[in-house]
Formats: structure tokens, C-alpha cells, sequence
DNA sequence: CAAAAAATGATTGACGTCTATCAGATTCGG
DNA sequence: CCGAATCTGATAGACGTCAATCATTTTTTG
């Protein structure tokens, strides 16, 4: 069994290819009768129109765009590195990617940058969740001139937005305290919460997340909150300045960035001294102290899944299809036997596979 | 600018359309030199053949093939689950999966699936490998043919096999013993491995793994391995034998099937007293066990991601593209707090879904 | 009941590629 | 240099859909 096409629709409704047209893409004049019947038809025959043939014929193209932190952090780096190589990747599927830089943490520069887009020129758009007014209000414009919107890494509040690609933080957090307790079997421990910045809602999520599980644990005690903001100055100074006053310290749980810093106070430990250490978000520097026995665990958001989820969530939206909203990703935790493999070098021209097909 | 058709490769080498025709799809009978100009205009232009508008017009269809164990194993049954769900999501895309039941750990049965694999029918195919002369001669013969064969789950050793899929078992056994050595921070233990067979390769590479890391650790034994053969019944009598005659049991590594004994034996422990334990693969049992606070980790293989991942590659082997061969998927710890939201059951012929576009 | 409006059928030329055919041109061996 | 072999160009009809046009039929309405 071949199939069906529109024509078979059309022949079996008893109506011309014309008309079944008009039905399946709402063309308007067409009699309730005739569109009943080919709906009917189209029921029961399992018609699906083929997207790549329509697509072909409208010489349709999809423009998704990508608005991402800029700054040298390793995370956003890889966000970017993800993006492009997904770009690439898809340009055979009629799937046009963009990407634009715009300053981290920055919800007034980042309304600017999707108040700059023309929904004449772009069918989605994703960014990192800022919350403000600014942003809603941007986020309602596209939405409402058919640009469809979704946050990644973060999300926003703004109700049009329609879908949200990351991980559940309080989960992450909750991920990282079990780990803790795990490490605490049997004995007791002295946590240092070190946080980017408690404003930032990924983080303060972390911290609720390990907060809950280390609350049921009566032989594990948390030290108040250190603010790094995300500087590894600053981290680094903070921690030697805990591990001094701290003789007890048994783990650090670092949730937000500028581990370089952390990395770097630890370093100057006897290996045996050290305390358990779990960080966020695999980076060359966090994967480097991870394979040298420095730090524990990593718990990551796997910014390549989330950017090819992503991807797959606009061509969605795109299509009209429906798509359900909450969080997809999973926190994945890394220790130092279950590395995935060195991302090879992007590969950019590679005159060998140019020249396959 | 428009993407180049090879109507344009065609003029700017200065030839017709058919001889440019005839270089791409390599259909002979074209001089040395204009071939050369056919491919000096592809590359200067940067042409890249349409995929989907070729496979329109050849009416191609990509057909592949699973061969899956049997059974009632949870974890065959995931795979299976896995399998039918992309084939329905892959249909727009020109892939028709089919999925055959051999008897599991069987040689001989998976030799005879392979043989009565039509060429002419098939383009390529999947199976969980096994290692045995007749398996290798029906990979090598299926090959010959043209039929592109690949591995999931456990590797076979016939070179002909074009790619595996699958996790590094002995990383997977490595980061189960570096969860153990975690959970033994600052204490002895000992530890009771269980296996499913020796016999069998992933098994035996998980038990390499664990003992590779443990082995680093003074303060951390291993037990005899106990053999349970995937079978409930005896897990649940070697688990509760040895909970009775080693008192100083700290932690449980299983790295085959046939959980539920284990989670029997472990339930009639005092929640304080339980050991660490750390089994594979995320089925509901294992799943159920973990949510209740029986177990403590799961090291799971992912074979929903492990299915994608093959179909990409049959793909790429289908269309002729090249194809690193090594394992791909990282093994993932899961515990309590990072269990991915419970999957939908399985939405067959959603009326919904089915009228949209 | 006639004129206007609405619905329908028939058809056409894209989209980019594949496959096939056929006539004409070029090259080659003897 | 002639016939044969090889190469080249031109063209046409698919694949399944889109988008548009135009003529015809049916229905509505005043």
C-alpha cells in the first residue's frame, strides 16, 4: 500500500484535487458538504501531507533566531558552540539559524534586541528567561505579529511564551544535596553554599533544591550563603577564607559560575584534606578538575541536548503542531568515569565530507 | 542569495544540466575534464544536493530494521517501546522502522533473523550484539549485499559491523564504583557484586570497571561475585544469604537484571540499616525503588536516546555519509532527585494530533 | 426567475531532483 | 578518414504539493 496522496483524498471524497486543497489548507469557499467529506476521506484513508514536498513547493524556509548571553562565560560559550554546530547540521532541512549576541543579565538590552525583530523575517525566537516588563511586554508584540517564543536555559514569566527548553534548577539542586549526603554516609558534614547571586532565579533555585534534601539530613549542617557573583576572584578568596575559618568543612557546593576561582583554593589542599566538591555545568575547566581528582561531581544541563530540543520545539511550533511547555531536560550528573568524549573541534569545512552526496 | 540548484552547478561549469547530472550521481560516461569543471563549480559554489527534493522524486524510502531480544525484561521492553515510538515519529521523514523479536542471548536464532533479511528489502539493520561465527558470517554476507549493519546495546567483534551504539560498559562500571568510593568517604565497606553472567560481555566490562576503581581505595573490599543469571528468585536468596552472613555489608552493586529480588531482600531491612545500593538501568521497578529510598542510584543507558541515535546513524549510512563507529552514549546516574518526568503513554493514533495540518 | 454570489472542477507552472531517451557532436582505433 | 565508441545536450515526465487562474455549475436572494 502506497501512501495516500491529496489526489487519493480527493478521489475518494468525491471531490477534485482543487477542492481538497481548499480544505486542507482553509482556502475558504468550500460548501460544509464537500469539506466534511474530505475530511472524512482524509480520516480514513491515514492521509499526512508531505511536509517535505510542501515544503519544497512553497520553497518554504525556517528562520529561528537565538538570542544568547555574550561574555567569556564557558557556559554561554557552549550554548553558542551548540547552536552553531546545530546550524550546520540542519541547513538541510530547510531550517535557517541565527544568532545574536546580547549582553548577560541585561533585561533592558535584551528587550531592545527582540524589539529589533521583524516578524516578516523570523518565524521563532529563543532566549535565556529574563523577567521585566520590557521583556513581557516584547514577548506579547512577536507572539501576537506570529512569531512564536520560547526561553531556554531560564525561563520568563510572560505568558506567550510557549515553551521552556532546561532543566528544573530546584531539581538540580536537590540532585547536588543528594549527592552531598550520599558523600556524608555515616558521618558528619559542614557544607559551604557558594551562589552566583541570590537575584538570579536558576541559582536561588539550586539553593531551595539542596536546602530541602539537606534539611532531612540531621548530621549534615549547611554555613550561610556566599554570594561569588560569579567572579573567581572573588570565589577563590571566599573559599580560602572558609576553609581558614572552618576546620570542619567537609563540602562545597558551588551553583553558579566562576569556578575557576573554587578550583583554584582547592588546589592548594593535601588531596587528602579535601572536602566533596560539586559544581555546575561541564566546561573545560570544571571537566579538567573533574578528571584530576579535584572536585567530585558535576551536574550539567547538557547545552547541546537543550539547544537540539530547542530546535526541534520551533520547527514544531512552526509547523502548528501542539507542544507541552514545562521543562525536558534532565540534570545529568558527571563524575569522573562517565565523561562523554572531547567534542571534536568544529570541523568547519571539512573538504573531505564536502564532498560526499 | 538563493541556494544553488544544480541547474546552477551546471552553468557555471559551462555544461548541460544532464552532464552535470551524470558527475553527481556518478552515472559514467563523462570525459575527465568535465567532470573536473562539474566538481570545481560544486565546490565553488557550494552546492549541496536538496535531500529531500531527491528522495520525492526517487520515491525513496529508507527501510530499517531492529532485531531485539524477546522477553519480558523490563529493559527490552524500553528498547522496544523506544523503537515503535520513532517509527511513527520518523514516518514524515521517509523512514519505515520494523522491529523483529528474536529470542534473547541466542547466536543461533539471531544468525537465522539475519539471514532471512532480504538485500532487496532492507537497508539497513540493528541488533544487540552477540559474538558467534555464524552471526559474523550473515554481518559480513548482509554487508556484502549492500545492507548497512549496526550494533545497539553490546557490540559484536565481526569488523564488517559499521557502528555501535551503545554505552562503554566499563566506564559504566567505573561510575558505579566511584558513586561506592563517594558513599564510603571516610569508612570501610565492603561491597557485594552481583552479576548476571559472567559470560556475558557488558556484565563482565562493568565488573572490570568497578573493581578498576575500587581497587584504588584501601578502605573498600569487594565480595565474592555472586552469579544471579537475571533471575528474581535467586538474586533475592544470594542477597539475602549474604545480608545474613556478612554483618559488615555496607553497599550492593548489581550490574545485570532480575532487580526485583534485590529490591525483595533489601525491603526487609531497616531503613537505617540498608546498604548503599546501585543497580542498572531505569525500569519501573528500579525507578519505584529509587522514588521509595530503597536504593540509592541508578546507572541507566538511556534506550530511548540510544534508539534516536541509531536511526541517525542508519541514516547516514543510508545516504553514504561517513560514520564514526565508537560508543556514543555516556552512561547517566540517576538518583532520586533527576528521574526524568514519567513518559506518556504511548499517544497511538491521538485523534487530536492526527488532524493538525 | 433572473442576477448575483458561492462553490467547484480543470488545469497550469512552479519547487529541485531523478531517470530515461534520443539526436548530435567529438574522439578514437584501425 | 571512416565507422564505432564515447561523450554531450536537450528534453520530457515523474515525485507530491502549492498557488493561482478561469470557466462552469450550483446555490442564494431579491
Amino acid at each position: 500500500m502506497r501512501k495516500p496522496t491529496l489526489q487519493d483524498v480527493a478521489q475518494a471524497a468525491g471531490v477534485s484535487y482543487a477542492t481538497a486543497d481548499r480544505v486542507l489548507n482553509a482556502r475558504g469557499n468550500v460548501s460544509a458538504r464537500a469539506e466534511a467529506r474530505v475530511r472524512e476521506a482524509i480520516d480514513r484513508l491515514g492521509y499526512r501531507r508531505d511536509v517535505h514536498a510542501a515544503n519544497l513547493s512553497r520553497r518554504r524556509v525556517y528562520r529561528f533566531r537565538f538570542l544568547l548571553p555574550s561574555g567569556d562565560h564557558s557556559f554561554f560559550r557552549s550554548l553558542r558552540e551548540a547552536v552553531l554546530s546545530e546550524k550546520v547540521l540542519r541547513a538541510p532541512d530547510r531550517v535557517s539559524v541565527s544568532l545574536r549576541d546580547v549582553p548577560a543579565f541585561d533585561a533592558r538590552a535584551l528587550a531592545d534586541a527582540l524589539s529589533a525583530i521583524d516578524p516578516g523575517q523570523c518565524d521563532c525566537v529563543a532566549f535565556v528567561g529574563l523577567d521585566s516588563a520590557a521583556v513581557a511586554a516584547q514577548v506579547a508584540r512577536l507572539d501576537a505579529a506570529g512569531v512564536r517564543v520560547l526561553t531556554v536555559v531560564s525561563d520568563t514569566s510572560a505568558p506567550e511564551r510557549a515553551a521552556y527548553v532546561g532543566i528544573e534548577n530546584i531539581g538540580a539542586g536537590r540532585t547536588a544535596g543528594r549527592l552531598i549526603a550520599l558523600g556524608h554516609t555515616g558521618r558528619d558534614g559542614l557544607i559551604l553554599p557558594l551562589i552566583g547571586t541570590r537575584a538570579a532565579k536558576d541559582h536561588a533555585d539550586r539553593l531551595d533544591g539542596v536546602t530541602q534534601v539537606l534539611a532531612g539530613s540531621e548530621r549534615i549542617a549547611l554555613l550561610p550563603l556566599a554570594e561569588a557573583l560569579d567572579s573567581p576572584a572573588l570565589m577563590r578568596a571566599l573559599v580560602l577564607k572558609a576553609l581558614a575559618d572552618t576546620p570542619g568543612l567537609t563540602g562545597i557546593y558551588s551553583m553558579g559560575a566562576g569556578n575557576r576561582g573554587l578550583f583554584q583554593a582547592i588546589e592548594t589542599l593535601a588531596p587528602a584534606d579535601r572536602p566533596l566538591v560539586i559544581v555546575h555545568e561541564l566546561v573545560p575547566h570544571s571537566r579538567a578538575a573533574l578528571e584530576s581528582g579535584l572536585i567530585d561531581a558535576v551536574i550539567d544541563q547538557k547545552p547541546a541536548e537543550e539547544v537540539a530540543a530547542a530546535l526541534d520545539i520551533m520547527r514544531a511550533l512552526a509547523d502548528g503542531l501542539p507542544v507541552l511547555p514545562g521543562p525536558n531536560i534532565t540534570p545529568t550528573i558527571y563524575v569522573k568515569d562517565n565523561l562523554p568524549a572531547h567534542p571534536a573541534p568544529a570541523t568547519e569545512g571539512d573538504p573531505e565530507s564536502e564532498r560526499i552526496l
